[in-house]
DNA sequence: ACTCCGGATTGGAGCGCTCCAATCCAGTAG
DNA sequence: CTACTGGATTGGAGCGCTCCAATCCGGAGT
């Protein structure tokens, strides 16, 4: 900088200024300053803006599971509510692993994010607020109550319920549910599935799969529930890559869906190129959640907000062919 | 830091020794150092850390599309590479838009990541290298001979052989080839196809049909071809979106695949079989592309390579129900 | 008792930038 | 001619850390 600064035959503070586009530079100066920068090949530090200014411009984002198509379209939104408002966002990925989630967000935080939104991470709730202590957090798919911070996600009970009163009202009873395991919102759906089964008068046909996010999770499950004499009526896949796993699983077993089994997603992920699936699921408003968890973030960061705000968005149920009445496929 | 370095009644050197983990440093004085840390809630600012290192010990990447479940295959394979070297993966959104890649690579280089990695990113082949010499950087599906960077990309032309050899060798000779027009790597592939029919000795029989890389391509595709009264026995389709919009206008116009067509595509695009569209396609083997292109960088930041590296990774044809033997679609 | 040694510790000079108070310099008014 | 004005410009003190040369110190060697 100090080279330019000679070269252009000015101040460093005056290069300095060039390069954060300050309004009274005289023309020449600038000129100068810039075409002394272009011959010298000279690039502005951020790292070192950052530090002297204090804030970064910048928006760390930690994905759980940058394959998971329902958390990159909540990122599309994200960066589609952040993206006129001038901070650049950086993202990281969890991986499904909760140390890896860890150090990403400890990355983030060192480098000094200015906010941070973390998406269906997982790990120790404590951690996260250690983190939202010094720097406006958005939770996205994930519970908490802490005032610390912002959160938003689907209902996700709400999304169980309608998938069994699906079922349930096409005559199902035996529905199975395969869960994510440990994953983000595993639990409530879980717990959602659960409720929704009693309140449908079957609480005696409850019966939790342990799974996971993942196709492979889907397939495992096929294979288990194929090598039974007596199939389950229906399932209801924890996550859309669990009944893509389980469906094509399924199939190759010679299980027709929805003729001998009606199945049930949830995230409506959808997957570019092939058009619909033709799978019955739970629609989450992804792109809608991330916008609003920017939103949030910006009403933090620039103070006009200063309580926490915890929101559930309510998701719809998206019939397509997996599911059919249960006496339809008994006559064929 | 200097607070802690008081407060554990010892010198800021000695603080930053102990956050670095340094190995000479008396047990009673690091926990001296770690307990006032933890009272006074501090946490190592990496900014300046890095910025006093001139290094970040971290990897920048940039992905054109990170809904395209190709792309974070890729990543997938880049982060399992990366992860155990120390290197932290920082990444940006290119958003298919080419200012959004730029903007998200300079935001990258300014924070002055040790390396960067751009995976499909579009926009001036001139601004990727003016980045390129300030730091090691490897292109992943970009074709490029700059001896400034190196890159990593699918051997198209073995996909092709692959695609045409499967056909041939199930007995087919009329394999007509829609192609991707001028899209990225739509050129390759039909001299691929090119060669690999003259190799199989079915020179007379080449065909390329013009085409575009989308599905409404492989629509109109199907309609000139249903038009003849002269079907080809087999197509081999630029992509998947290609024969899936082939396929489904196919269908329409009653012919049966594989019955009375084998179809192959290219890319394996469609999320892991969901679907289940049973097509024959080329398999670009994303994970390795991305792992290989994280050896790339890490070997050009031990210093142990200094000669630009360009690597073509060869494909592999997943045979699934799309193709099938000439003489049995005869019999049918 | 004295020197020497090597590991533990420290002070101070940066890293590349921004910020602020101070200075410069027309141009204008008195 | 002088005082005043306000925009353009500048020097220097940081931002929070690391690095290096210098210093400290307790024990071993003579």
């Amino acid at each position: 900088m100090d080279d330019v600064a000679e070269r252009a035959g000015v101040s460093r503070s005056l290069v300095s200024l060039v390069f954060r586009n300050a309004d009274n530079v005289s023309e020449h100066r600038r000129r100068a300053v810039l075409e002394a920068a272009e011959e010298l090949g000279y690039r502005t530090n951020r790292l070192a803006r950052n530090l002297a200014q204090g804030r970064s411009m910048t928006i760390g984002v930690v994905i759980d599971d940058l394959q998971n198509p329902f958390f990159s379209r909540i990122l599309d939104g994200i960066e589609h509510c952040l993206a006129p408002s001038g901070y650049q966002v950086l993202l990281a990925n969890g991986a499904r692993s909760s140390e890896r989630s860890q150090t990403a967000i400890t990355t983030l935080a060192e480098l000094q994010v200015d906010g941070l939104i973390l998406v269906g991470t997982r790990g120790d709730e404590a951690a996260l607020l250690s983190h939202a202590r010094s720097r406006p957090t958005v939770l996205i798919a994930r519970q908490t109550d802490s005032d610390l911070l912002d959160s938003v996600r689907v209902d996700e009970l709400l999304g169980s319920r309608l998938a069994v009163e699906h079922l349930s009202s096409l005559g199902h009873c035996e529905i199975v549910h395969i869960d994510g395991g440990g994953g983000a919102s595993a639990e409530e759906r879980r717990n959602g599935y659960r409720a929704a089964m009693a309140e449908a008068g079957l609480q005696g046909h409850t019966e939790v799969l342990r799974g996971e996010f993942t196709h492979e999770a889907g397939s495992k499950a096929a294979v288990a529930l194929a090598a039974r004499q007596q199939m389950p009526s229906a399932v209801f896949a924890g996550n859309d890559l669990i009944a893509a796993g389980l469906w094509v699983q399924l199939e190759r077993s010679g299980v027709s869906i929805p003729n001998d089994l009606s199945l049930v997603g949830f995230d409506d992920s959808s997957f570019p190129g092939f058009g619909e699936t033709g799978l019955t699921t739970i629609r989450q408003p992804a792109h809608r959640i991330g916008d609003r968890a920017g939103e949030l973030l910006l009403e933090r960061l620039d103070g006009s907000r200063s309580e926490s705000c915890h929101e559930a968005i309510p998701p719809t149920i998206v019939e397509r062919s997996s599911t059919q009445r249960l006496d339809l496929g008994a006559q064929a």
